[in-house]
DNA sequence: GATACATTACTGACTGGTCAGTCATTATTG
DNA sequence: CAATAATGACTGACCAGTCAGTAATGTATC
């Protein structure tokens, strides 16, 4: 007994067992995604995540270690790659300010507001007092470098002239608001009263917005 | 024993007892607006609100029929009689479209905004989709009147040539975003990061908003 | 102005249901 | 026949809502 050797180890690429453990941990935190956003984190129930991920509880603490746990890697995995390609992008970018901060705007609908990864700013809001360990996370991995994206925009125009000189850290604020509201209301009390489309709403904001950072209310 | 005659009724106006009882929902709507805020409607205890109120559950439950009930009669009692005042204000007004839109803006942080009363959109946002009685609720009798007294500040704009001619209800949305974003910050995520000055803020939004309104984009 | 009785306001132990997290057991490989 | 992966019954804590009972405040009668 004793003497149980661990018998030998090619452990590295094993099979289909093997391949399936992998991908287990995604296909749990995408059955999380969908739960956490229909009815919030507090809400969801892990045997329902586990089930239509079509593991039992159990499994589900196979991979992770609580509850919360599972949410952080909900995030790191949806969001947090988004961020990263936009970052590159911006770095990249040579073009106006103007049509920076357009991109900037679209490209967040294009790979969030318009996705499903659109629940989780309601998610984060609602959750976060009752989970301060993970409002923290999502503060540093999400907010601080979403805001950095556009901080960078919003100087470059200045530097250039095309924006009037003002407070760049409010404007950011006055920026993304709303841009949360939009999908913020869409998981919230969207179901009653009418739907804005997502397209003409983004353009009013863009429109308010060139109007009013550039100097003389021209559109560039 | 059958002939137990309810014995006189000078019912109205006992005394102290009777002024006790008609203070107790309006002592048990505040503890539940303080709990509500901080934890989150479903995370409040009704024993918490009970004991903030300085009674005992059971007592909460001969004024309430539910926790639900609590919850409308919290935003009955908080919100409500602030929109009628407004309502009264908004048409008795006769100075400049831009004036009134201030006078909204900073209005709504006075009386709402900036006050225990501004954890209440963050809670509805974060469970009308548990609630969908209360998140219809808060609909029909805030959102829609919200909306209403900005849609009259932005037509009489319009109308004067004060403001140029938009899409009206788009930009509702996008001006109450940023205000609703400014209270729901301050009930989640605000504990990291910068906190940023109201006033300031409103300000930023204010000056962005009106040269983003303007035909010229000049202040008036 | 003391006694008995009625009413009203309140109490808190209890019930029934829910759910995160555990772990002894079973199934599936190589 | 190990090792690995997965299971699902179970536990303990929690909490909305109930209800039999108690306390406080009248009111009636002598």
């Amino acid at each position: 007994m004793l003497a149980s050797r661990p018998p030998e180890l090619p452990d590295e690429l094993r099979t289909a067992r093997r391949r399936r453990k992998d991908a287990r941990p995604s296909e749990l935190t995408s059955a999380a995604l969908d739960l956490f956003v229909e009815k919030g984190f507090s809400a969801t129930r892990l045997d329902d995540v586990a089930a239509r991920a079509g593991v039992s509880k159990g499994t589900l603490y196979l991979y992770f270690d609580s509850k919360e746990a599972l949410f952080k890697a909900v995030i790191e995995e949806g969001i947090v790659p988004t961020l990263v390609a936009a970052e590159q992008r911006v770095a990249e970018h040579s073009g106006s300010a103007v049509e920076l901060l357009r991109h900037l705007l679209f490209g967040w609908w294009q790979e969030i507001g318009g996705t499903r990864l659109a629940g989780v700013p309601k998610l984060i809001i609602s959750e976060s007092r009752n989970f301060p360990e993970v409002a923290q996370y999502y503060h540093d991995k999400v907010i601080v470098r979403g805001r950095a994206l556009l901080r960078s925009a919003l100087q470059r125009g200045i530097a250039s002239g095309e924006f009037r000189p003002l407070d760049v850290e409010t404007a950011i604020d006055v920026i993304i608001a709303p841009l949360l509201m939009l999908v913020v209301w869409r998981f919230s009390l969207c179901f009653c009263g009418q739907e804005t489309d997502p397209e003409t709403y983004l353009e009013t904001h863009f429109d308010l917005l060139v109007h009013g950072l550039c100097p003389a209310g021209g559109k560039a």
